[in-house]
DNA sequence: GGTCATTATGACAGCGCTAGCCAATGTTCA
DNA sequence: TGAACATTGGCTAGCGCTGTCATAATGACC
């Protein structure tokens, strides 16, 4: 019932070396050749035995994804992304949440990799904001590609997949600042995450390109909560002299802020636009809803593990991995900053 | 550098086969036999070749788990616990996003299983709610086990984990009466839902206790989500006759409605107490924090995967599978019903 | 103590594929 | 035309484990 490589080959007319060829991409087979055992995989729906796949040539089929993030949307969507790439190129995906603090998470790491026999790891942060894991990663020479916060490729930067929160949290700003406004505060994320950095560096260039300069006390950091936001924005709208703006780190925090305006009988977006980052399905779920930046988190997983994909293979030659590729997230405006929508 | 079972032989000086009989729990080894091995296999901290074994034994060490479910926390919550039990138990998870109403779903999922040579699956809703899924898979003779609502074990239920959310919705009732409410609505989820209808159930028990029927008007059915929960709260706050109390049938539609209540200047929880249901995080970012019942999610799904496990596993007897476990969501009193918390 | 039933253990043959090598063909280019 | 190269097949040998079956050890019983 089950069909083997075998059939494939008598189909085909060809030997079970070259359908094995075939399979694995390798180079060396004349394009006919080809065409002739894609079609008999196809017609008899080969699928190939992974375990004896991975047995074989001891290496598996499967790639990882390491993951500690309190964001069940973004984990979701990321996942998502890999499986996607996963499905197109025949490979499992073996989700690992665990704990980014825990004191032995390298060791953890290399386990992983070792237990499962993957072929390679996707990072996102804070995992791939560990210059120690990388480096341990490289020593083992275990493949990873690393999803981080960036705007510039160098070559430090080695296989990632750049997200330029930079130019987001510009576009942003510069959108507020179309509005019309000029007194905006600024709501930062956690300050471990670079990605917080990058946004606050985006906004202070948005506002500088103007000749204007945040107020000290309008940049507040904090964590990347609801409360936070909620406490955070109460305390500007407290005080003698109020932002007319308020660009929050991400949507829960520009959630937060919104709750606080409306208690103190702030009418958004006409006495204060409020913009969030994320575009997360809580963005939608705010009156009004936010306007925030979109991260096409999904798009972005599925390039980091087809990279990974790539990195891995053996036929490419690793020279040309080294490129990155940096993704824009995009300005989607609502009602929070503009009553339109 | 690699740990094979041949070096845990060797070690505790028994034969390969005696070795394997010990990983697989199989019958017939001697207490100190199995303890010589055990031993070695900690002191060598051997992990066995799944893929070898999956090859030797034409199964596999992993399962599946197929969802189609838009609420993140929910399905983060799920697979961790899955994940939980895998662990434990040397298996691995597969994770399958898909369409459930893709008119091939049975053949997405039986070829899913072959694609992947699954030992089982989980499934929750909707897909547990399937009938003719589960007989294909009946008929595939594929072990799965799915995770439902429901307060009755019955024959019927064979291989299922059970969540009652009848009593819990009676308990979350119950705690609003005795808060004195009288006029209580309630705002249903989606009908195709069972968990809707049984909660309604609960609702309608609680109330049925004190001699009580719910208003006709009041007992609004919609979906799960914040936009339903806002229309659905704005028309029953607009009637002459407002309702006390609110039970919202998930926290997305409480928190609808509370922010409905809000822009109509109802206070929360003095002139309305509003109770949702699930305990997501998204209970905890509303102000006031949402009266809730928690679902343990990662307990249920970790208890379902365990059970998988059993019914597969080729040293226990089905018999025994047959148990049914009923897991009952916790009231968990917040502000939102209590001005104390 | 001997016989038989039972249990515990081991030898051996693969699971379905890949790897590496060499030989046997084309195929190309000087 | 010949040499160099690209393409394919045919072998052999496993990968690390499990299944089957034969064998050895143990126990029960008269």
């Amino acid at each position: 019932m089950k069909i083997t490589i075998n059939d494939v080959a008598r189909l085909a007319g060809v030997s079970i070396k070259t359908v094995s060829r075939v399979m694995n991409n390798e180079p060396s087979v004349r394009k006919d050749t080809f065409d002739k055992v894609t079609a008999a995989i196809k017609q008899l729906q080969y699928q190939p035995n992974s375990a004896a796949r991975n047995l074989a040539s001891s290496r598996s089929y499967s790639i990882g994804y390491v993951y500690d993030n309190p964001n069940a949307y973004y984990v979701i969507e990321m996942q998502r992304g890999m499986l996607d790439a996963c499905r197109k190129h025949h490979y499992e995906l073996i989700i690992h949440p665990t704990n980014a603090k825990s004191p032995d998470i390298v060791q953890e790491v290399l386990e992983l990799v070792e237990r499962s026999r993957l072929a390679g790891l996707v990072l996102t942060p804070p995992f791939s904001e560990m210059p120690h894991l990388a480096e341990a990663l490289t020593a083992k020479d275990i493949a990873f590609v690393r999803i981080i916060s960036g705007s510039t490729p160098s070559p430090k930067l080695s296989n990632c997949v750049l997200v330029d929160d930079f130019t987001a949290a510009f576009k942003i700003t510069n959108h507020l600042l179309e509005l019309g406004h000029t007194d905006i505060a600024f709501l930062g994320g956690d300050e471990e995450h670079s990605s917080s950095g990058e946004r606050l560096a985006g906004f202070e260039a948005a506002l500088g390109k103007r000749g204007l300069k945040p107020r000290p006390e309008w940049v507040v950091s904090g964590s990347y909560s609801f409360e936070s936001g909620v406490a955070r924005a109460k305390t500007l709208l407290s005080a003698k002299h109020k932002p007319s703006a308020i660009f929050a780190c991400n949507d829960e925090i520009a959630a937060g802020a919104l709750f606080s305006a409306r208690l103190m009988n702030v009418a958004i977006p006409e006495q204060l636009a409020i913009a969030g980052f994320e575009n997360s399905p809580f963005s939608r779920q705010t009156w009004p809803r936010l306007t925030t930046a979109h991260q096409p988190n999904t798009t972005i997983a599925q390039y980091a593990a087809e990279l990974l994909f790539k990195c891995s293979k053996k036929t490419n030659n690793k020279a040309d991995v080294k490129q990155q590729t940096v993704f824009i997230p995009e300005l989607v405006v609502r009602e929070s900053t503009s009553p339109g929508g």
